[in-house]
DNA sequence: ATTGAAACCGACTGGTCGGTATGCTTTATT
DNA sequence: AATAAAGCATACCGACCAGTCGGTTTCAAT
């Protein structure tokens, strides 16, 4: 096995070990040891790719923020009314396998690690990924008389507080699957919960 | 001073300095010296009174749960529309002081830290404290025809999270006081985001 | 075959921090 | 005044862990 794509597949393999683990546990609850371990690897191989731990954690979530920005930028790029994007986009990450769909959520948890700049950085790159993404629609939106005006930042933070709700177990055990999810989320950020006149027509 | 009053008052100060120090930073980042500094004592009187670190987090966050059910039991007791509960519950978070309001949200962020009993003991408090409470205004409200039929725990927790959104700096930026966000998150939560037709109607 | 550089290994270190041992001080009781 | 007991202070211990460092292995290039 040539040097490179061996050095490839150990950093893969610690990046993945990384992933699990960080979600299974805090950012100080996890070992550089056992990041090794798990990776089939040693502590000196870790450090010989990731100058430190926050480092390594840092640069597995900015390759994560890249990777889903992509996917999220497609269904920006969509035509179609506010709706239809936003369930595009919301489908795709619901279809995602579980660990992938969780690691974007980390940030909430463990933003407080880190100070100043890297701290900003860090939400920056989290911010382009999904609430940005999240909030080109709603301004499209808004400016189309789709959504009605407000802040569309914070309206798009809302937004995926929401989806991050329908993660939960309970979720699980309530919808069928995803579809059912979406639609949810999508039904009640549009239409909202109360029960209007025009609801209890369709029955 | 007599020894009970100067016992409690030692407490206090080392539960006001935990509350503190557990806001600004993770469970791990805090140490016990650091705790006992703030609160113009002794590592030595701080395990006199706590047996552990983890034990003076968690009565210190069950506290402050029971503290708030009380607080919320207030509007959910109420007579009124589910809006109007809504509104009393909401008004009522958003009036406490910035860290008392913070406090309740540590538990999302340092759940995992905990294993087994006390962790399933302290998101029973949690929930019994803030979306159970809710949970049984949704309730009432599908009941009497106010709310669609949805799933009632999701619901609550949506509501929270969308209050959540709000007490975020840039939300604070956005509205001139708690009235105004209470209103934003109501609206938001009961007609939802979308432009319908009787809203142009009212222009 | 030799060399050099990158990849990798694992024992070790230095500092940190939760928890403890021990003793002094204050208050309540008799 | 004597005694007990709770409150509190200080020095200390031991486990744990991020990061280091001298080495060995792998592999491409000459």
């Amino acid at each position: 096995m040539p040097v490179q794509t061996r050095s490839a597949a150990t950093q893969a393999r610690i990046i993945r070990a990384a992933r699990e683990l960080f979600l299974e546990r805090n950012f100080a609850d996890v070992t550089m040891d056992q990041i090794a371990d798990r990776a089939a690897a040693t502590k000196g191989a870790v450090y010989h790719h990731y100058s430190s731990k926050e480092q390594l954690y840092l640069e597995m979530l900015h390759a994560d923020f890249a990777e889903k920005g992509q996917l999220f930028a497609q269904a920006v790029e969509m035509e179609g009314t506010c709706r239809q994007r936003l369930f595009r986009l919301t489908s795709d990450y619901f279809h995602l396998p579980h660990n992938e769909r969780a690691l974007i959520t980390l940030v909430r948890r463990d933003i407080n690690i880190f100070n100043g700049d890297e701290r900003e950085k860090l939400v920056r790159a989290y911010q382009a990924a999904l609430p940005q993404q999240v909030e080109k629609i709603l301004t499209d939106g808004m400016r189309d008389d789709q959504l009605m005006p407000a802040d569309p930042r914070l309206l798009a933070w809302s937004f995926v507080a929401l989806v991050e709700v329908s993660l939960s177990p309970h979720a699980g055990r309530v919808f069928p699957g995803p579809e059912a999810k979406v639609d949810h989320v999508l039904n009640l950020f549009l239409d909202g919960a109360s029960l209007h006149r025009e609801d209890l027509n369709h029955e």
